[in-house]
DNA sequence: ATATGTATTTTGATACGATTATTGAATTTG
DNA sequence: CAAATTCAATAATCGTATCAAAATACATAT
């Protein structure tokens, strides 16, 4: 099975289940690589159905279901007569966990597009701390001082998995306490980062992490206390700073 | 074909093709409707496959490329022997059309989700202001300023439906002229949201369409001269008219 | 130019076997 | 005898193979 200690705490509990019965989300996870790596060209067809059930080594049923996951995620449009059209990226569901994943290397970062998710989540995580401020219920506030302990807890401990998984932990419990799903969608972008963190950069994280603390605190303070205008500038230096970090990291390694 | 007048700019070119020769879409609508609904309940199963078949009329190939897309949008997710289950509101994918659209009552407004999505737009919309702003290319910004003479055209000769796509394409615009694919997946929150102006609201928009225009002038104006800080308020103010548009609109009708 | 035919491709249907995971009974064990 | 374990029956999805039908780009003919 090659689960390696690295694919284990890939994308950590990221739903109920699994969701592993697929035996096919093989071939999903082949297309969906070859369509981002570009394998097949934006606004060319996908070779026909027969070719690729060969190619894939699976029944049209599976091939056809793989390809409406595609097509529901706007990766391919398909129409009779003309084939699977491989959409520009415009269309590309990009908050998908999948789509996301797949256009992550699996070595290095994929420099650009990291720093287009950096940079929108400057612009909705102030906005979803200062909604919390404003509105989270009490149990949404304690599940974000319970995510905060937890990080101190790791940074304590010096468990470098955990901390990420608290962090992701705790700024996903944030955006769940704005109450709006709109800005909830975001979460896998969040997922998108930290789960990057969890690759390549564990063993620099946790001194960027320790000095990364008092940011949440402040962050977590001021939604305690309601007060949305600090929420907004805790986050925004809390990313600022996570931002700077990776950065530096960009400078000590070659990406791709 | 019965392209009544109303579904004729329901939503207006989305996409290169209209591409719904898609006979099993039905299947997939009806589903799709269904579970956002709640006649199937969250945390519920469906109706087993043989089921749904002879319910919706369909075969077993066609029903399971419905599921598939379902479990794409993160509305249902599907185990052996357990069978399809719906998934909790959180991990619905409530920035693709289709979900959106399920959402949205036939007649009325889903109020909620319209506030939600307005209030998302005043966290991202501004922001993508000040990023054209900033980095539009000149091709980019030269669709904004079309765009923004399509709506003086339309306010001139007063085309509702002309004004309303104007609207968008301006709005879609900017958004393209971010460079950042993050923020441009929200496109589909301003589709969600003009849809609805199409529908319940073509008669009254008019005047505050000409009242709204001004501001939009600001924010191209802002664009043009690559003035960031003005651009993102002048969007805001854009945004905020729209909304005390829609706020008065909801007390003179009721909604479900 | 317009209309029509045709080949190609996707679309939809059906039957059958394989896989997966729950359930509960049978068996073993303390 | 009670509790834990093993194991088989079962019910659902998963996957394959093969068929007929619909849609449409393209070439051809009128």
């Amino acid at each position: 099975m090659e689960e390696t200690a690295v694919s284990e705490f890939a994308l950590p509990e990221t739903l109920g289940a699994d969701a592993r019965p697929l035996k096919a989300s093989e071939a999903l996870d082949t297309l969906g690589r070859r369509i981002v790596a570009g394998t097949y060209e934006v606004e060319g067809t996908l070779p026909v159905e027969a070719s690729l059930m060969d190619d894939l080594g699976i029944s049209r049923t599976t091939l056809r279901e793989a390809i409406r996951t595609l097509v529901a995620l706007g990766l391919v449009e398909v129409r009779p007569r003309i084939g699977t059209r491989v959409l520009p990226r415009k269309h590309w569901n990009l908050l998908n966990r999948d789509v996301l994943r797949w256009m992550m290397p699996s070595e290095g970062f994929n420099v650009e597009l990291m720093g287009s998710i950096d940079e929108a989540r400057e612009v909705f995580e102030p906005a979803a701390a200062a909604m919390a401020a404003e509105r989270a219920s009490r149990s949404a506030i304690t599940a974000i001082r319970v995510a905060y302990d937890k990080m101190e807890a790791a940074a304590d401990s010096g468990d470098a998995v955990a901390a990420i998984r608290a962090d992701r932990e705790f700024h996903l419990a944030i955006l769940a306490s704005t109450g709006n799903p709109i800005i909830e969608a975001f979460d896998t972008a969040i997922d998108a980062v930290l789960g990057q963190l969890f690759r390549v950069a564990i063993e620099m994280h946790m001194e960027n992490f320790r000095n990364n603390l008092v940011n949440h605190r402040n962050v977590l303070d001021a939604i305690e206390r309601k007060d949305a205008a600090t929420a907004r500038q805790a986050m925004l230096d809390t990313i600022w700073f996570t931002r700077r970090h990776l950065e530096r990291h960009k400078l000590t390694k070659t990406f791709s």
